[in-house]
DNA sequence: ATTCAAAATGCAAGCGCTTACATATCTACT
DNA sequence: AGTAGATATGTAAGCGCTTGCATTTTGAAT
């Protein structure tokens, strides 16, 4: 059995090299303030040795692990994806490494995981939404933790967020299907409770309807976690109702998506027999026929705009500001106006 | 300004309950070589404090991290996202945590994030397919990092592989394919260099043709990455052909999907017009209408194994086994026999 | 040549934990 | 009561790195 070798340290580097380690380190970390012949000739032994510095260790000397965590509801969709790749890009462009974890939704597994990550060093946090237990963001403010919250905008949170402002942006697409003429409107909406998001998307959508001068007590709603199944469930559900809804709005493209294919199961037109939308203006929306009518989410310059921001927190101990971003509806044809009533 | 109290250290327990540091990390890792009264001071000394363990001197002191790595080609669909949730729940399960990072298809970065995950102390590797530079293997195997391939499974590779045999199991689709009458099949695969899943599909398909005695010069194959968007351009460049193709056979499902929407842009029926069949039976593949015959690949019980081999390799220190899993032609809509031709 | 600030390098003290090994404290017998 | 053997706890040596401070070297300027 050959024998472990187990992997080259600083001193070697420097034995190799004839320097000490104080001087091998300050070439990795400050090559400026080494000569240029020592730093040759420590490169070479780091070349010929396969150095790797070795993580733990610098983080623990350094107090500094450049290391950013993020914790997010969920992997398995595409929700998060495309703003999570923005942030990790800009990241990796200020020299950062991103931590991602999921929490399935669940408060205690993200409490868990927040705790894990600072115990891992996160040199800061990014978390989803404002909804959680106040005394983690005690625990956050007491122990310094720089940490910014993004898919929700709100002006005056705890911590800084960057996001959009959900409820507007959800009023606004009820209004355009009020508009069209629809006048018995159901949900499908995210579970409610722990997520702001679908909360204020809900009354976003109460708002319009209210001011609109509809019987708001018509509005019926499911509520069940995003996923494709649950949404081809609860629109079968809605659709057993006695008088139909002619729109269904979705708390996002992911319910929608799972209703849109109800629907054709169950041999409805969309729009004709119903009209159905989106939320997030993710891929899958462009990929159910019809089309599906969503709101469109700046996702890339969410995830980069918070990198930026988050790493101004931490490297300037600033206490970091939100920014709203705009939202924008996406007119396709899952939405029409309503059957003749 | 609120002072900055860092973080309570193993010392501060050890001071709080009247026991050495040893006593307490003992309490924390083996909690019964700990006589019961001295446990529970040292808990509530814990819970007073708020005590949360250094990540990184704990990997210092104890060369051992409990975290196992995983480089996957991309985070931005959802090829991966199943089996990786899998996985990562098994290792949850087993007391470890998942680092996950991604190599855009790149086979530098790979490589750089390989290191990364072992100087991070990563006790264990998972890594997506054979195709990579012999020289990390070399590095791996001197640095005796345990280290496991999931999505391909061949017999005499290197490291141990979990899962299915890429070539057989395109290998059947395309029989399939075939037996159903079609003669003139194009191809949208992934790219090919650097990707063994992708290479050993197009030769699947390659041994049906010649299998069935067609003239394999006629095979149309357009190479492409894996993006929705590029599976609509393929599709679009295929049937610009004097003699159209009445089956394309897609890489993966992701670039079905965009040859689905890009038939439907252009006005062709899926299957009277043309016929499209996928890889993998990710969720997209029942969302796209008509659904997609796909074939299946066990996503979760790919991940779920491929972590208890991997936990198995790193603690028993053995050099693990692969396994080779079953996947299954999904018969659904997308394919047909081709029109009389 | 001398002198001296600036630049380069070395020394060594930690960072917060785990774990041999040493020591102290219990058991349950005789 | 005394004692061996088991059990519980303490002591202290690292793990591999960074960094403040001390020391040496360098390069002008005199």
């Amino acid at each position: 059995m050959a024998k472990l070798r187990s992997a080259p340290t600083l001193d070697d580097v420097a034995k190799m090299a004839g320097v000490s380690t104080a001087t091998v380190s300050r070439c990795l970390n400050t090559p400026d303030r080494v000569v240029e012949a020592t730093r040759k000739r420590v490169q070479s032994a780091v070349d010929a040795l396969g150095y790797t510095p070795n993580f733990a260790a610098r983080v623990m000397a350094a107090k500094r692990s450049f290391t950013i965590g993020a914790i997010i509801p969920t992997m398995e969709n595409a929700i998060f994806a495309r703003g999570l790749q923005a942030f990790q890009e800009e990241l990796h462009h200020r020299g950062y490494t991103l931590l991602v974890s999921s929490s399935a939704y669940k408060p205690d597994i993200e409490e868990e995981q927040i705790r894990t990550l600072i115990a891992r060093g996160a040199d800061g946090l990014l978390l989803i939404g404002h909804d959680r237990d106040p005394k983690i963001y005690d625990y956050l403010n007491q122990r310094k933790i720089p940490a910014l919250i993004a898919w929700s905008y709100l002006p005056d949170s705890r911590l800084p967020s960057v996001g959009f402002d959900n409820r507007k942006a959800m009023f606004e697409l009820a209004n355009h299907v009020l508009s069209l003429g629809h006048e018995r409107i159901a949900v499908i909406s995210g579970i409610v409770e722990g997520n702001d998001r679908a909360r204020l998307r809900v009354e976003g959508i109460r708002d319009a309807i209210s001011h609109s001068g509809l019987e708001s007590g018509d509005l019926k709603i499911v509520e069940t976690p995003y996923e494709i199944e649950n949404g081809a469930t609860a629109f079968c559900e809605l659709m057993k109702a006695e008088t139909r809804p002619t729109a269904i709005l979705c708390g996002n493209d992911v319910l929608a998506a799972g209703a849109m294919r109800q629907a054709q199961e169950m041999g409805l037109d969309v729009p004709d027999d119903v009209s159905i939308t989106g939320f997030d203006d993710i891929e899958l929306a462009r990929i159910v026929s019809p089309e599906l009518t969503t709101v469109h989410v700046p996702h890339r310059e969410m995830g980069r705009k918070a990198a930026l921001q988050l790493v101004e927190m931490v490297e300037n101990q600033t206490d970091g500001e939100g920014e709203q971003l705009a939202t924008r509806i996406v007119n396709r044809p899952s939405l029409g106006r309503p059957a003749q009533g």
